[in-house]
DNA sequence: CGCCCTTTTGAGGCATTTCAAACATTGTGG
DNA sequence: CCACAATGTTTGAAATGCCTCAAAAGGGCG
């Protein structure tokens, strides 16, 4: 059926060939190190598998080429939350580098093509090649903004927004990787939506029902098409308290 | 009264005799730079004084020396949300490199000292001392984890957990600078709390009520001691919801 | 001293969770 | 290939934690 799938990049594709060489880490990571032409991939990894463990000494940054990975770490007390949905391109595991060790997990949601960025070729290659380093921070720096947009969706939406969101959200991550932003096929289950919107599943649930309803979305199953975008974004805008005033001090 | 301010370096010191140089990234950005044995701090700033806006085009970096600060966006909605507290020695604006453009503002709580880091000196001086970037990605990282334990809080943990969580959090942070983990004075308003653990004033307020009355804090104004260090710990873990599951997949 | 902002306390309401149960789907072993 | 188990999804009804509204008390600052 329709599947944004069929439109990333084949998994042999070398790296000089990849379509998101522009703007992909790796790439930057594969002309520095003189690999040649290419950067070695990782075997596909099929829905499930840890690309890398909470705890897991760092060894290397990962930067997805193909398929879908989700985020997420276990606190001390045993709760536990998916922080960050992935999709090709994106650079996975730099929280690592405070300490050494890996934070947080990565696991497979759609099979998966990773390129393996080992990280002390990174830093050696780095002494030579700041403009890959530059690469990462910015990556890193998107991802702080990513996380900071999170914050605010969990702390300040109500769960009508934060579901409209992320739908945008997903919308848009699709596009920019050349699929359509108004009909796609989730990547992730009800339970992992809940978990990262923090909501029970049942409304995540009964949230697919009422948009659908509405005439906003049609859903079937993972299968999502974005009827009224407009409604959708005005959706997203409302919060669940009275909108939160703070005085400059 | 009792004040961790006290305890913090003054204002003058100079980068090589600064406290925190071991762990800075301003200290690491100074040798580099040759700038001798100091990095310039800017004028002492007020409670109130914006260190950079959201929407500044990214001109610096800047390393906190003495005081206090929070770091707040807006949405696009119109909605706030704090995002961090900074104490002495870190590292703020981060996530300006991802466009150039800071996203989020910075805003002083305590009276406060600056150690300025143009970025475009960063930019030079890191292409010779690979050093320095590393130290800029572990502070980054270590950002990145505070800001996932945060959507974990604030997804996660009921309103008396997240506030306990603040508590332990605060502590920790004036711990490791030498200051008392036991009795502080709070940086924030009431408000500022309420915002970042996304609870109502009134919430945050009976809060403190509670765990006074429990025994487990002394609180008058903005000092706190924390009687029952262990209970705390207890309360911190507690969720809102019944402990979220995830499958593996 | 008096105004204003912050903080505190009380009572009621509502959004979302929790509990419960049926249904659909996926995977697995015979 | 089918049956069965396990998992994921949907829907309904009741419970609850936190918010909202309201109002008073407590400092800070001109």
């Amino acid at each position: 059926m329709h599947s944004n799938v069929f439109h990333f990049p084949k998994l042999s594709v070398q790296c000089g060939e990849c379509q998101w060489s522009q703007s992909c880490v790796a790439h930057g990571f594969a002309v520095a190190s003189q690999e040649g032409p290419g950067l070695q991939c990782s075997a596909p990894l099929r829905r499930g598998s840890h690309i890398f463990q909470q705890g897991d000494p760092l060894d290397s940054l990962y930067v997805l080429r193909s398929g879908s990975a989700k985020s997420y770490f276990d606190s001390a007390d045993g709760l536990e939350q998916i922080v960050a949905f992935h999709y090709p391109g994106d650079l996975m595991g730099f929280d690592a580098l405070a300490s050494g060790v890996h934070q947080s997990a990565a696991v497979v949601l759609e099979t998966a093509a990773l390129c393996r960025l080992p990280f002390s070729s990174i830093e050696s290659i780095a002494a030579r090649t700041p403009k890959l380093w530059a690469e990462v921070m910015r990556s890193a720096a998107r991802h702080m903004i990513e996380k900071n947009n999170h914050a605010l969706l969990l702390g300040q939406k109500s769960a009508q927004a934060r579901f409209a969101s992320l739908l945008i959200y997903l919308s848009n991550r699709f596009g920019e990787r050349g699929c359509s932003r108004l009909e796609f096929n989730l990547s992730m289950a009800r339970q992992d939506i809940a978990n990262y919107l923090s909501l029970a599943v049942e409304t995540v649930s009964r949230l697919f029902s009422d948009l659908q309803s509405q005439g906003i979305i049609v859903v079937e199953r993972r299968y999502v098409r974005i009827v009224a975008m407009e409604k959708l974004h005005e959706l997203a805008g409302g919060s669940a308290k009275s909108v939160a005033r703070l005085g400059v001090l």
